[in-house]
DNA sequence: TATGTTGCCATACAAATGTATGGTATTATT
DNA sequence: AATAATACCATACATTTGTATGGCAACATA
């Protein structure tokens, strides 16, 4: 039962999963200090108790920097991932594309792929279904049967792809979905990465 | 211009990468000493000044935990897979490692866990399909509609979990597989661990 | 008014941590 | 044969780190 955290504290827990992400390890109580203009570290340490007590980490005791992000909403952090994409509001939506997907989502990634939570159900025959992570990797050549992320018009769509003679085409396992037809000369399409992998968390989900 | 490592270097590193990825941090030198046996952190200390010097890390003096990968970090990383559970009927368990998969590093998985295969589509209403890779944490406790991993004589099952009063039964979501019920003093049973996440690689499957 | 939460400070201390130095033995490499 | 690299041990030391405790002020709540 996770309460909500104050403006401190919140600062706080960012400044926690930021580290992580961009230097590898969680900071110690005296880098939060320092970073807080804290003058002892009892006041990070004071902090981090009321974060942990809302759930929102963990902590291992007598651990230096043993902190852990226990909340996985907060796993992922908003981040412009494209700078098409980012440049706008990352999650407009194409009229016609129904399903999208969370754009600001990336962790701390080797090399530079991310990840995508996936909305809406166009996938769901391919096994992909909303809420789970799918793992983008951008330096993967798209091949046909490939499921890509592709970015038309300013909207973010998970397809499977198929390359043609004159034309590319993203089809919707659901047959629920009308496959979208791109034009080679089109513009507005890009295509981000190919999905190499899916992730699912069962934690949370408790029926 | 990064040399070779010796094997016990290879294995410090490794075990580093491994650390970073698993736990969120790098181990420090007295976490690394006691995993291989050292008495002394001089000796861990000593190894990683020389994997430093030959260009796999970078180290920041004073700073605990403070070890970066320079070398470009894995993308994916082999992990054994530990045998098959079966979703529909029960499946034989295999003593050792029946195969590796390399796992996303995003894929976050905890240190006392361990991968299976699913074979059989009993739980694909769970969006649980044959040849996904379960992640199982044995030391989890098991409730009320987890999905767990359990041997039952001598085979095993992945199946929805649900303690009655006076018995346990275990649930396929799909249909088509009636209800495992086990009565209280049923010896043959067993909880192996509660299925904490789902991967699938999308790689292969090119149509 | 009383009480609890939040936010920050100071001091103190044991344990953990990184570092330095010297030693021994084995195994390449020249 | 001489040298360097490897692999480990022991001891020592200054910092860093986590933790504990007490105090103070602002603010909201009951």
């Amino acid at each position: 039962m996770s309460k909500n955290l104050t403006t401190i504290q919140k600062n706080i827990f960012e400044f926690i999963v930021d580290q992580k992400i961009m230097k590898g390890i969680p900071p110690t109580l005296a880098e939060i200090s320092n970073k807080f203009g804290y003058k002892n570290r009892a006041t990070a340490q004071q902090h981090l108790i009321a974060i942990e007590k809302k759930g929102y980490i963990k902590k291992s005791p007598k651990l230096s920097r043993a902190i852990e992000i226990t909340v996985e909403e907060k796993f992922f952090i908003p981040r412009p991932i494209l700078g098409e994409v980012a440049a706008g509001n990352p999650l407009t939506i194409y009229p016609d594309a129904i399903d999208s997907i969370e754009l600001p989502t990336i962790v701390r990634m080797p090399l530079d792929s991310f990840l995508l939570r996936v909305k809406g159900d166009s996938l769901k025959d391919a096994y992909i279904f909303s809420g789970d992570v799918v793992i983008v990797n951008p330096n993967h050549e798209a091949q046909n049967g490939h499921i890509i992320v592709a970015v038309l018009d300013d909207a973010a769509v998970v397809k499977r792809f198929y390359k043609r003679k004159d034309r590319i085409e993203l089809v919707s396992e659901n047959p629920e979905y009308k496959t979208i037809v791109i034009n080679k000369n089109y513009l507005k399409f890009k295509i981000v990465g190919v999905v190499v992998g899916i992730y699912r968390s069962l934690e949370k989900k408790v029926g």
